[in-house]
Formats: C-alpha cells, structure tokens, sequence
DNA sequence: GACCACATGTATCATGTGATACATGCCAGC
DNA sequence: GCTGGCATGTATCACATGATACATGTGGTC
C-alpha cells in the first residue's frame, strides 16, 4: 500500500518536526529514522529533494486540510473555529517546522510556491468566498486578512510562549467580534 | 565610535536577512560582507557565536523599540497604530530573517530566550497594560494576544504575497473593532 | 625605541558532508 | 530456474566547512 518512498518521508518530517532541517544531515537523518544516507539518496535524489518532497508533502496535506474544511461549511463563524481547531492542531504536530518551511515561502524559492499558495492564497481564497455571503466583497476580503493572520499569529505565539489556553480565549473574542462585524455590515 | 566587532555584525545581520541563515557559510558570508574568515572566529568566538550575536542584536534592536513605543503613548488604540507602522517597517527590513530567528525562540534555545521575550512576553505585557485601562485585566489580556497575533500573522502574510495595501487595510479593520470592543466593554 | 594589546592576513588541519560506484538481496513473470 | 527491475548494504571520493596555529601589522604608552 504505501510505498517505501512514502514511509521513508513520513519519517523524515516526523524528524524534521522535532529537531529541524538547518542542522540535520542526511547520515544523522537516515540513522535517526532507521535507514541508511543511501535510500535517502536512492529515494529523493539529493538532500534538497528531500526538504522539496517534504514541503510538497505538507503543502499537500495543507492544501487537502483545506478543501475538507472549506466544502463542507458554508457558515464563515463555524467554519473559522474547525479552522482554527485544525490549525492548532498542525502546529502542535508540526511545531516549528512549519515556520522553518515558511521562511522557503518568503525567500520566494520556487519549490515553494505551492506552500505559499495553501499557507496564505487559497485560504484567503476561501475565507473571503465565505465573508461575501454576509457583506460586501471588499470587506470580506479585509475580513479574511484578518482571520487568516490571527490564526497564524496565534500559532506563532503559542509555539513561543505555549499558553494553548490564552491562544483559545483570544480565538473565542475574535470570534464575537467577526460575528457583530458581519452583523454591523 | 562602532567597535569593528559592532560594524562586523551589522553586516552579518543584513546578509543574513537577505540570504539566510542556513545555508551561508563563515567563508561565504565573510567573503561577502568584506571580511575574512578568520575575523569572524576572531570577533565572535564559534559559528553558533555568530548566530547568537544576531540574534542578540536582534532582541536588543526589538527591545528598545517596545520601550520607545509604549512609554510615550497612553491611548491602546494610538499605540496599536504606531507598533504596526514600526512593525512593519521591521518586518521589510529583516524580513524572512524575523521568522528564520523565530524558530530558534519556538525550539526554545536558551540563547533565543530573549528574543521569545521580545517577541511574544514583553509586547504581550505592554498591550495588556495599555488595554486595561479601558476594561478588565482579563479582557484586556485576550484582546492584548489578538493584537499581538494579529500584527505577527499580518506581517508572516505579507512577507509570502507581498501585499501591503492588505495588510495596512486589515489593520485598519481591526483597529476599528478594537475600538468597538473596548467601547462596549 | 621597547613594549604591548588589539586587529588582521596566511596557511593548514581534521572532520563531516553530499554524492556515487559497485555489489547484493529479493521477488515477480515467463 | 533464469532474468530483470526494484530495493538495500558497503565502501569510498572529492570537497566544503569550522576551527586553529602562526606570523604580521598598527597604534598607543612609558
């Protein structure tokens, strides 16, 4: 069912996760995740194949997280709270990393143009498809800056100062102040 | 006046910010910042020494500027204005490099503990302090890390599409509920 | 002028690293 | 049972890298 290559890059992220890409080479890496510095040549090619597989995968991921999450709820309040459930989530599980991948993201590197795209563009995407239900489209598309960024800036504080409750509370406030907006307009 | 050591690394942190961190090299980066590898050993001690004087640099740069900001100004919403213009700015300046440094701070090394107070702590703080003269602590606590979060995740969006007009018009939304919510509250 | 601390240049070392060559195992299909 | 393709192990190469040893310059003090 799943091929080694897969099984092999599950792993590698899984590692990467915990102890970041900047300072791991492809022997500490093989050793760490049960195989040797061959297969990773043999699998991915060469090391930068590795971090490109890598964000694919996750873009991937991102990108699948996103049509679930969007298709099924039509209603932008409920929608913005699973958002932000499985938001959290990924950050929890990919931590660090998925700022370590982002940094690609800004550097405008070209294998990354698909990370940028499900990090930022196609959630803005859908974020202001589900604000035009209830307000204009200019200000939805203002309106889903915003829930997009606090999102993101939540998670990069909880990966800092790791208060989940006090990310939580804050996502509860922005909620009721998106409602009275969407209400007022 | 600028010790060479201070003019050295002013040099490093503009070649980090505009190249990065993890894949510059002591001779390279020397070679670029027109030194030698041999003085950047001299002046800073080890590579890692290196990165921990930027990010020092960094901290302390970020750390005047928090103290700048919020002990002039009394009024929440006039000081939540003028951290986004110095945010920002700061953000164009060093950009991918801030979130380069960040995910030291969320993998907790302990010689990014500065910078994770600069970055989420000290700001988190001032913010309350502001805000709680116009609500309870607890209200203003949480609308504190929505701000905070806003700007960060405003700034993490802007450096991967580049949209400033958005960014600054997101702002002004946000600005405008705040008022709203402290209004009411 | 002797001395000394700071700063800088040159050359070199030991090692970790990405990459590759070559051989081996395994298993399906004929 | 032979063959061919996928997968894996072993050994090695060429090189970049961080670090250090040693020599040189430079400016100030007595």
């Amino acid at each position: 069912m799943t091929s080694p290559r897969e099984d092999l890059l599950a792993r590698v992220v899984l590692h990467y996760a915990e102890h970041g890409i900047r300072d791991t080479s492809l022997r500490s890496l093989a050793a760490a995740i049960g195989t040797s510095q061959r297969m990773l040549h043999y699998h991915f090619g060469s090391r930068e194949d590795v971090l490109v597989a890598v964000i694919d995968a996750v873009a991937g991921g991102q990108a699948e997280r996103i049509g679930r999450l969007f298709d099924s709820e039509s209603d932008p309040v409920v929608a913005g709270e699973r958002n932000w459930a499985s938001t959290v989530d990924g950050a929890m599980a990919f931590g660090a990393l998925w700022f370590e991948l982002a940094v690609h993201a800004m550097r405008h590197e070209p294998y990354a143009a698909r990370l940028a795209d499900v990090m930022v563009t196609a959630q803005l995407r859908e974020f202001t498809r589900l604000y035009a239900k209830r307000t204009t489209p200019e200000h939805a598309s203002r309106l889903a800056r915003l829930t997009l960024a606090v999102g993101q800036g939540l998670v990069f504080d909880l990966l800092i100062d790791g208060d989940r409750a006090a990310a939580d509370a804050a996502v509860r406030d922005f909620t009721c102040m998106i409602q009275r907006e969407l209400d007022a307009g």
